[in-house]
DNA sequence: ATCGTATATCGTCGATATACGATGAAAGGC
DNA sequence: GCCTTTCATCGTATATCGACGATATACGAT
């Protein structure tokens, strides 16, 4: 399916940048990151990495929560587990019987 | 490491394209097509198609021969692989011990 | 040598992405 | 009330992407 498509492409957009990259490993490792530690630890001004932050919640990689004045930011875990599938699947066997 | 955060945001980017993982399913299925064919499947400008098929050889996604007048190209299964586990690992148990 | 076919590369241009600083909103402490 | 902290958003400058047509290259056929 075309939106299946699209969808795999906005996900792996997202995930195509090494800043949001680190953003990620450190979300894996920590559970939960407010911004301010990942400033610190992406070495990024504030606005830059508010703004991967917006590109990964867009493409449902993680979630967000506010807590206090601050925003907490998790991994989706089901998100990409269903994204590895889906290139496992692509790539061994994609297609067998159907159409497009 | 960084060269592997900058290694893996290639890939993931060469994949982040709906006209590249078209081109990739079309690999999965025919184990080999030649630029023609993926112009016919792709709609897209002779052109266009090799800008593509380009960014997915930098990738290491697909290999690449040719034989008379034509281009054949087909899918790197051990760089999809290699990437699926990798993105397992970064969301599951990434960096359980190590620096970065 | 010339022609036709298949492909790669170049040049261009609009669209999108990426970075930053500035500004403002929400919440807590004084 | 006012100040600080935390974060999102806006505006802006720049870089990269993605599409195309035009051109270059390679090679088999005539």
């Amino acid at each position: 399916m075309s939106e299946d498509i699209e969808r795999q492409a906005i996900k792996l957009a997202a995930l195509a940048h090494p800043a949001r990259l680190k953003i990620v490993r450190q979300l894996a490792n920590e559970n939960a990151c407010c911004v301010k530690h990942l400033v610190v630890t992406t070495d990024l001004a504030q606005s830059t990495v508010s703004q991967h932050l917006k590109t990964l919640l867009k493409a449902d990689l993680v979630f967000f929560r506010t807590e206090k004045q601050s925003s907490w930011y998790e991994l989706n875990r089901e998100g990409f587990s269903q994204l590895s599938k889906e290139l496992d699947h692509m790539f061994n066997d994609c297609c067998k019987g159907c159409d497009s």
